[in-house]
Order: C-alpha cells, then structure tokens, then sequence
DNA sequence: GTCTATAATTTGATAGAC
DNA sequence: GTCTATCAAATTATAGAC
C-alpha cells in the first residue's frame, strides 16, 4: 500500500491524542490506538519506537504549538496588561478550536508517563508568562508582589476556567467568562 | 498471625497513597503495595476486591478529610471573607503536615481510574465553596460577577500555587505566600 | 487473617512475509 | 510501508494451605 506516511504519521498521533485524552494514557493500549486508526500495529512501529515515543511526540507538538501562541499574543502588545489579556485570551480560543490540546496540556500528568520531561511550569511558555509578569511589575505596571503570586492570581484563575470548561461543568462558552475574569484578576495585581 | 485487622487496612491505605503520589496509579502494581508494606497479595485481597476499591476508599477517606476541613473553617467565621480565607489557610496547612493528601485530591486524575467518581469540582467541598462566594455576592461583600469567575480568581490562585508546591518549584514555604495570595486575589473581586 | 503459588489476561514490542 | 502472527513480561485476581 505505502502511502504517504507524513499522513500515517499524523493520524496515529492525532488519534492517540484523542485516546489518551478521553481514556487517559494508561488505559489506551497500543491495540486501542491501532484499531481506533484503522492501522496495524506493524505500522504504528514503525513510525515510532515505543508508546512512550507517541506521547512525547504528542507532548513536544502541543507545547510547541503553546509556544508560539503565547509568544505571538504577547509580541503583538507592548504593556504587560495587553499580553496577559492576550495570552489568556489566545488560550480560551485554543479550547475552543482544539480542545484536546489544551487538555492534554493543563490536565495530562506529563511525569506519569514521561519521566524525563521537565515540570510544565518550568517549560518555555510557562515561562514567558512569568517574564511577562516580572517585567509588569519592573515597570510599575503591577503592584510590587511576590511574581509566582501575581501569575497565579491572573493565570491560575484563566487555568482553572480552562479545567472547570475541561470537564464539561461550564454552562457558557469560555468567551463570556474572559472579560470579568481578567477585569477582577488584573485588579487584584494591578497598582 | 491475625493482627490487628484495621491497622492493616491502614496500612494497605496509607502505603498505596504514597505510591499513587509518588509513581501515579497506574505505574503502581499491587505488587508493589504488597512489597512496601511489607505483606502478602492474599492479605491485601482480603481486605479489599481489588485495585480499584484502594484507590476508591483513599478518594473516599481523603474528601471526606477535605469536606470537614472546609465546613470547620467555613462554619468558625461569620464573613464571606474570612471564610475564603480560613478555608485557604487550611489548604496551605494541609499541604505542609499532609501533603500526599492534597497532592492526590489536586493532582490525581480520578476519572482515569474511577470512571463513576463525579468530576471533583462537583464534590462537596467544592460545592462548599461556590456556596460560599455566593453568599458573599448576596450580602455584598462581593462584586456581583460570576460566582464562577469570582471562585476561579480567589480559589484558582491558591490552588495553582498548591500546584506549584507539589511539583517542588516553590523557594518558600506556602504560608510565605498566603498574606499576599489572598489580599491580590480578594482585591480582585470585592466591592 | 495471612500466606504462597498460580491462573487468566493484557500489555508493549518483535519477526518476517508481502 | 504496511501487514499478520506471535512473544515475553507484567498485571490483576483467585485458590487453597495454615
């Protein structure tokens, strides 16, 4: 058969995604994955090495895909009130558009089943956020408080929006929260 | 030998919380249980029907430990804001005498291995503290925004930084934090 | 009530034809 | 590159002696 196997390639990751996220990693074996995609497990061999190998690929895809999410929302606005309400609002959209991919990132226990991957916090975007915040209140822009307690008033809220909308306990879409919720949290840090 | 009956049943408990913490529930084998508390299979299923029911009775036990957590620190105050605060405080305490307890009640994904558990936002003490946001919203105490959105900055916050301590990344103790936490994220949204 | 030994499945992964 | 058939190991759970 031979078909193109950029697209093999995908449609085993995009289908392992959507297991593991609806059953969790655990409980989708590789013979899950198989059938769910119409493969063999033959061929999900040989694009990858392991079922290990499938989450992180999984893994380094989506926190890529943050990556750049948060680096556009927050190059695109000079104060740090502008890039947080941007970011916060870039990642409402993404559930809303792929809402597998915010799941997997906020809810997966990444160190389950990748044990070498750093903590999440301590990845790239997590990262930038908390820049973003060091340099709001190095500006004057934010009150003069401890930086991890400033983010997780602002982001803490938005991920716990995110989570509450996760788990299907939201009766609005995402989009109607955004406003009152970055109103309240930028008061509580704002001078 | 027939020893005590209930010490073992504790044990079988309290060695399966650490592992479900430390290694997650899934890379926990009865097995190991069997071999850290230093019994046998046959006991450990004598005391329980199987995996699943440890996991259950620890979930049972530990929200049950949380619930009255919440109702002592709710019913010890008169206002919306003290009571947001004990119930806070009494998180951040708890994460310091028993962290594998809020560690597992935050962090552990029971849906993955108990499908029938409802969503834990749906749990009493969480329950509770919607409950109590919106009292403070009726008496005035609180902005009149979304009990939702009102819950996610307060509550949300404290718990991204319990988050945080779990995974180890916080320099100071969480008590460190609390004064600030809470004047930021009750700021946000009160009158 | 606790133990050892073992059954019954399932899992991740490999071999080799096409 | 994809397939089928199969392996080896691990896992949950049971049986039955003491």
């Amino acid at each position: 058969m031979a078909r193109d196997p950029q697209k093999t390639r995908d449609l085993i990751l995009s289908t392992a995604l959507r297991l593991f996220v609806e059953k969790g990693y655990f409980a989708s074996s590789i013979h899950d994955i198989r059938h769910a995609a119409g493969l063999s497990i033959g061929s999900i061999y040989h694009h990858f090495d392991s079922k290990e190998s499938i989450a992180s690929a999984i893994y380094d895809d989506l926190l890529g895909r943050m990556t750049s999410m948060v680096e556009d929302a927050s190059g695109s606005h000079m104060t740090a009130k502008a890039k947080c309400r941007a970011i916060i609002s870039a990642m409402f959209s993404m559930h809303e558009t792929d809402p597998l991919t915010v799941h997997f990132v906020l809810h997966a226990r990444h160190r389950e089943f990748l044990p070498d991957a750093p903590p999440i916090c301590s990845t790239r975007p997590f990262e930038l956020m908390k820049q973003i915040i060091e340099e709001g209140i190095a500006s004057g822009e934010i009150h003069p408080i401890d930086p991890v307690v400033a983010g997780a008033i602002l982001f803490g809220g938005a991920m716990r929006l995110l989570h509450l909308a996760g788990d299907g306990v939201l009766s609005k879409p995402l989009d109607f929260y955004l406003d009152e919720l970055f109103e309240a949290g930028w008061r509580g840090i704002s001078v």
